[in-house]
DNA sequence: CGTGTTTGACCTGCGC
DNA sequence: GCGCAGGTCAAACACG
């Protein structure tokens, strides 16, 4: 099925907060993001593959060394030890939010909370809860900027979406094509 | 009763 | 080797 890793480009000056959208031209507004996320997000402020994410003051570093689409085998066997530097795709964006939690249609369970050095915020750990789809997703406030909701997401699903919010699935697919240069 | 959250303990990787 | 920080587990709990 849809088991495309998901690169979106690395957005240059992104994390300035000055020049809010990255995706600012014409095929993808941050009004869409904002329509699929649910009336809780105010404004897109950027998103990034998981390079970039350790510009923000990602946690960053940790060598994820999971096979790229999920085949559970290889997760576990390079979690043992020694794989090399395979990793899930992972993609982070920040929207501008009151709230943390984003409604993208998947259902979600958390299963972890972490306080994070340098950030004033606890850092929400959450799993996609359909059978069988690895997908993870953290949720994290900038404390820098508290406005700012960083989500991260983790492997791809491996299922339809849950609610027909507005189709976030393919949103997806249209930014996949829009990076596809 | 099923589903999701909370929360402290535990595990692991990494830098010193 | 040790300590720290991030990530996960799982039991207890809350809520519909």
């Amino acid at each position: 099925m849809e088991h495309h890793p998901i690169m979106f480009p690395p957005a240059s000056s992104s994390h300035h907060s000055s020049g809010q959208s990255v995706l600012s031209s014409s095929m993808l507004q941050p009004q869409a993001f904002d329509k699929l996320l649910g009336e809780t997000a105010r404004g897109f402020t950027g998103l990034k593959g998981e390079h970039e994410a350790a510009s923000l003051g990602w946690t960053g570093g940790y060598p994820r060394m999971e096979a790229t689409t999920g085949s559970d085998d290889e997760m576990k066997a390079a979690k043992k030890k020694g794989a090399k530097n395979v990793r899930k795709p992972k993609y982070a964006f920040q929207t501008r939010s009151q709230v943390d939690i984003l409604d993208d249609g998947y259902r979600w369970r958390k299963y972890g909370q972490k306080a994070v050095k340098n950030n004033r915020f606890p850092r929400s750990y959450y799993r996609c809860t359909h059978q069988g789809c690895i997908v993870k997703k953290q949720v994290q406030r900038l404390s820098k900027d508290e406005g700012v909701v960083v989500t991260t997401y983790e492997g791809t699903h491996t299922h339809p979406i849950e609610k027909s919010n507005d189709n976030f699935e393919h949103i997806l697919n249209e930014m996949k094509i829009f990076t596809n240069f």
